[in-house]
DNA sequence: AGTAGAGTTCTTGTATACAATTCCACAGAT
DNA sequence: ATCTGTGGAATTGTATACAAGAACTCTACT
């Protein structure tokens, strides 16, 4: 399955909008990406198509696309529904996932706490992702994959950022260990509670670093 | 906010799709489709995007794109999404839910509970949907409002069928009770349970139907 | 001076023209 | 008879041309 210009496109401009290159409420001027991209305006709309429905920019009618950085507020909401569908994952994980595949979060938490003691942030990052990726996966449920591998993306720019707290990489990992145990043990309840508390707290950093930077500007 | 061309179609296009007008894996002619709707190529192609991101088509580049109804599989995994959500909204309701709004939920169940007593089918259908607004809403989650609205409106046709089991319009109504008095009482927990439940009886419902059909085919 | 209004300019939305790739049929070879 | 390869037809992807609406400016009037 190739590629079209289009989606290098999409992918780029949402690369662009989330690394902040754009300001909240900034129009997108169709005629200059397209010289910028060396197109024409067709695959720039196209593109604009699929960074609405991603919820990165509005469109009004007539109007132009307007970006639409995330505030404060919406980021609290997003990190709740992850919270919660993280929980949701862990529930049914903990039912149905096979020993293959406890096996490979064995291997993946081992990988994080490598990368935990060598003190590598961004290891730590990306092993972590697949930790959850494989958790994510033993739902055997396609759609709730999909659903949470997507706002999972969303919340990434806003998760690493929290990886900064003092001691946050040691606790995350105690809170794997535990979400480890507990799909061993099958316990899918605890399973929910642990991921929930794991995410919830990237949340909660996260709306403190917001607050003070906020309050210092 | 006035609905461009594109818009319209995206809608009428969805329509048609749900209503099973188009068979799994159809492809859908970008020129025979602008002559029906009497317009270019240009709006089918931008509705086409809207329904690739709704999930109601799948392209292929360089092929076109394929109408993707879902299967019984997928349903069930949406409806269990579905059930997670809905528990979720009804967890968090319970904590959040104003007195205004508690009165509203009063008025939307009885209002069903008089559709029930008719015996009016789509009465309640329509009155069921205020009822769980009003739930969505009161999470004070935006984010979760939307997420859950989409999700109860692409199974908005598959819901409909399995009210027409015998006492289920009862059964149904009898839950909608347990679930205004778990947040009138504040309590998170039986909302979350009464909600999941009320909703996975529905995939359940729904997927026996589905193995039936099948099996008389 | 400030505001309302008309005309111009600029931008979006749509149609059409063109390019590039895939599909299909038919012919020839093994 | 089946498979492979080539050529044409059809279809998607992209560019450009055109139409319609929004924004802006400049003027005239209170």
């Amino acid at each position: 399955m190739e590629l079209k210009r289009a989606d290098r496109i999409a992918e780029a401009l949402e690369q662009m909008i989330v690394t902040g290159e754009f300001a909240d409420g900034e129009r997108l001027d169709e005629i200059r990406l397209a010289e910028m991209f060396g197109v024409s305006r067709t695959p720039i709309r196209e593109a604009f198509q699929r960074l609405i429905s991603a919820g990165l920019v509005e469109s009004r009618p007539r109007r132009g696309v307007f970006v639409h950085q995330l505030s404060p507020g919406e980021l609290l909401n997003m990190f709740e529904v992850m919270a919660e569908l993280e929980a949701i994952c862990g529930r049914l994980a903990a039912s149905r996932i096979r020993d293959s595949q406890l096996e490979q979060l064995r291997e993946a938490n081992e990988k994080c706490r490598l990368s935990v003691e060598a003190g590598d942030a961004d290891a730590y990052y990306r092993d972590n992702e697949t930790f959850h990726d494989i958790i994510y996966n033993a739902t055997e449920n396609a759609y709730l994959v999909n659903t949470t591998s997507k706002l999972h993306k969303r919340l990434r720019p806003f998760r690493r950022v929290q990886l900064r707290f003092r001691g946050r990489l040691e606790q995350s990992m105690s809170e794997h260990d535990a979400i480890v145990a507990a799909l061993e043990a099958g316990d899918g309840e605890k399973a929910a509670k642990v991921l929930h508390e794991h995410v919830a707290v990237q949340g909660e950093k996260f709306h403190r670093l917001m607050s003070v930077s906020n309050a210092a500007e």
